[in-house]
DNA sequence: TATTAACCTACTAAATCTATAGGATAATAG
DNA sequence: CTATTATCCTATAGATTTAGTAGGTTAATA
């Protein structure tokens, strides 16, 4: 199940990348036009700005924006920082690869198997949907 | 992520799905074998033999054994069991449906839209693989 | 100087996960 | 009939994660 963070993430990057000037978009704003809670999405839009992903700015007329193009920004590279992980098991995870105690051989174990098919596939359809296509 | 729950009760699975003769198979000596928790694994076992997946048979030489055959044995039903829905939020589920409460327009909704891109790739792995070609 | 809005740290309530404990039930062996 | 075996069942507990709250600091603008 994706977090709650990752969702709201995402939905708010997607507010932003639909603004049809470049301005900054103030977290109040997206916070109540999405329904997420005002403290929750500053500490989820600070990530995405420590992350690179977003640029800021403080006080009157303050707020975020895109520091790339949408269409340059994968969904893969989002939800690995919001997310982590987008392998359902550490042990066939790319980004963020942990081996299994329990496993002695990740050759022969079938979960193994299944997974990296799955983690390919959804690797397939996050590496090609980007921001500009959901917005 | 792919709980343990999950990832043993598939692991158990194709452990008796290998067994070249369809006797039973007792908790303990897949526990042994898998590295698993006695306890916690009989508690999946249960689940399994009550969804229909397993059959067992009480007293010395007994344990749990296929009721189906492996090839006949969707992933996608496994997993639905003990992992619950395979979509990543609950409003792309189609076993598990649930409105999301931020949400005015799921048909809007940027993560909606990607969701069931990536639900519809996992199902169509999950769906193509049966227990048969992960023993 | 006041206001605005991002920035930062710490904490908490609730839910979920991963077991463990302790026994009840049923089948088989002798 | 009795002992043994192995499944069956309920309850609980510790650890972790999630989702959010609280309360303030910093920097930019008016």
């Amino acid at each position: 199940m994706l977090s709650k963070k990752t969702k709201y993430g995402i939905k708010a990057l997607t507010f932003i990348a639909r603004q049809p000037e470049r301005n900054p978009v103030q977290t109040s704003e997206i916070a109540k036009s999405e329904n997420i809670s005002l403290k929750f999405l500053e500490s989820i839009l600070l990530i995405l700005r420590k992350s690179g992903f977003l640029g800021s700015k403080k006080g009157k007329g303050g707020g975020y924006y895109l520091i790339k193009e949408p269409e340059d920004i994968k969904m893969t590279a989002i939800i690995r920082v919001l997310e982590g992980p987008i392998a359902m098991v550490p042990c066939v995870s790319l980004n963020y690869y942990e081996k299994c105690e329990d496993c002695p051989d990740e050759q022969t174990c079938a979960v193994h198997k299944l997974m990296i098919q799955v983690r390919d596939s959804t690797l397939n359809v996050l590496g090609e949907n980007t921001l500009a296509d959901l917005s």
